[in-house]
DNA sequence: ACAAGATATGTAATCGATTACACAAACTGG
DNA sequence: CCAGTTTGTGTAATCGATTACATATCTTGT
């Protein structure tokens, strides 16, 4: 074990108390010049370091938030999480990462992170949430310190930060339609996701204000997998009559069904124009770039971390 | 704020003192059958929980242990992330993550998370470090509680988790070679990371081994990215003669690599073969499907975690 | 010149769990 | 039956920073 210097051993070097120091520290304006200096010294001649375990239990503060993820490894979140990472870091906050499935297979509660001093705000990045935790935010007093960005719940006091879903959809058909296509089918996330959902009617409602058909087989659930992507090409390419463009509620959902096509020998756009949603990384680099609908993940990351942040400080 | 109850209220409906509460609770064997039960019930009735804080200043431990990233939007890291947050979660440890950038804009040391007791260990998944940060660690104690995995530097004393490097870049040629390929060339990743110079050392001494002419010029310095790999591209397609197979020192600069290629009319595999390392989700979703060399980083990172929880624990 | 207020600092309680030490009661073996 | 051990529990110190309250010194206005 390597032994720190603490705020007495500060306090004896500048021959003031152990107060003074530690006000000098959080609150410089409060003492006077002179102290300020000779703390400041002591502070260099002992190498102190602040004690966080210690501060955290006198402020019952932890000044640290937690984001849950569905999942680590999905490479979409990772924008997101920088947005947020480097907010909190700018405020001198640390970041905590959990998966929405260890929460579940550990038995812990949401809750618990915030009444542990383990964290002062959460934000989650997941909509699909066991309903039982959904039920115990509902009036929890905690609940103002729990943050959705990118997904939500609907009905939780918690607010959430979001991207124009229903915007996004409409320009998505709209672009399609400019293009001259008539037959769009649409590619769903997870069956009841938040985002499918908005992104779905906001589709349906599109293709009516245009007056386009829209055959019920052509909406294909999916998962936002590439996987599923896949799977939704399969099923393109058995129908009596194919779409000529479809939208895609994820790049990765587009990615595989782009895939999948070129295994068939179909290429884009030559027999159909697909789009996709949320422009990452790779959609520019696929073969054919692919077209898609932007989300600032940036910034959603960054403002729920500065809208969390004004809920904790109160 | 929320009121929760300490280990004085559990005490007190259990009728013993707080230090039997706090043995039935982390360490139940040294307690009565009897005890155990009253504690039990009145930890229930009181729905105590730990408050971490105060744990973590009693122990100076925080039971955290913080992964320093090179970039969160990155990726690549994610799998290897989730392998370690899989680890931590099930030994009851959180997960505390941090960019090398945040780190240097902050003026934060490395080992301040150490004394501070926000982290009891550190796993650093990135081998261009700041050489000061390397200095510090070359004989400080705190050394034992970090560790290097996927990257490393050379010359610390902390271990490191790594992949076969050697054997994979070995591999891929060897591959190529099969594939009657004897004009093969190399797109490294950044000039001075360790894996970029492990690789290219290996592949340099493979095409030797095999007898292969192996010009300079064949050997593209790149970094890693998409875009590097682009470049990679634009400088194969220069060449008057044209290796008929690159190795990539990454899926990232191979999925450039072709991307440009096909924008130039060029394809895969008819006009050169690629091959990469990492074998990233993208790389078997991509058009053509991609050959890698595959690195397992859920394993990785399960075994740093393990390998730096038995350091911490001793 | 003095009361009232402002400013600077110290004293000591506090956050809530862990644990060294002490002690009592219950066993054990000869 | 008693010395010696084991087992179970309580008392109180401790981790290190923050902060309410007390106190001392310095201003300020009249």
């Amino acid at each position: 074990m390597v032994k720190t210097s603490t705020l007495q051993d500060v306090a004896r070097v500048a021959n003031v108390s152990t107060a003074t120091v530690s006000r000098t520290l959080s609150n410089p304006d409060v003492v006077s010049e002179s102290t300020r200096r000779r703390v400041s010294e002591a502070v260099k001649v002992t190498g102190y370091r602040i004690n966080r375990a210690a501060r955290n239990l006198r402020t019952q503060r932890s000044y640290s938030v937690l984001v849950l993820l569905p999942d680590l490894a999905n490479p979409f979140f990772s924008t997101i999480l920088e947005g947020i990472s480097s907010h909190l870091s700018h405020e001198g906050y640390s970041l905590l990462i959990a998966s929405t499935k260890q929460i579940h297979e550990s038995g812990e509660r949401l809750i618990d992170y915030l009444d542990d001093v383990r964290a002062d705000g959460i934000i989650i990045l997941d909509g699909s949430l066991d309903p039982q935790v959904v039920e115990m935010l509902k009036d929890a007093p905690q609940a103002n310190r729990i943050l959705f960005a990118c997904e939500w719940i609907e009905g939780t006091k918690s607010p959430s930060v979001r991207c124009q879903n229903r915007n996004g959809a409409r320009t998505a058909v709209r672009h399609l339609y400019e293009l001259d296509h008539r037959k769009i089918a649409h590619v769903t996330g997870p069956k009841e996701n938040v985002l499918s959902i908005t992104r779905k009617e906001a589709f349906i409602k599109e293709m009516a204000q245009l007056n386009l058909v829209l055959k019920p087989e052509w909406i294909i659930t999916g998962d936002f997998s590439l996987a599923a992507g896949c799977l939704a090409a399969k099923t393109w390419i058995e129908f009596k009559e194919r779409p000529t463009a479809v939208f895609c509620a994820s790049d990765q959902l587009a990615i595989g069904f782009i895939s999948e096509l070129s295994r068939h020998n179909f290429k884009v756009p030559r027999d159909i124009s697909v789009i996709g949603f949320d422009d990452i990384d790779f959609a520019e680099q696929f073969i054919p770039p692919l077209t898609s609908i932007r989300q600032d993940r940036l910034m959603i990351g960054e403002t729920a971390s500065k809208m969390l942040m004004a809920r904790i400080i109160n």
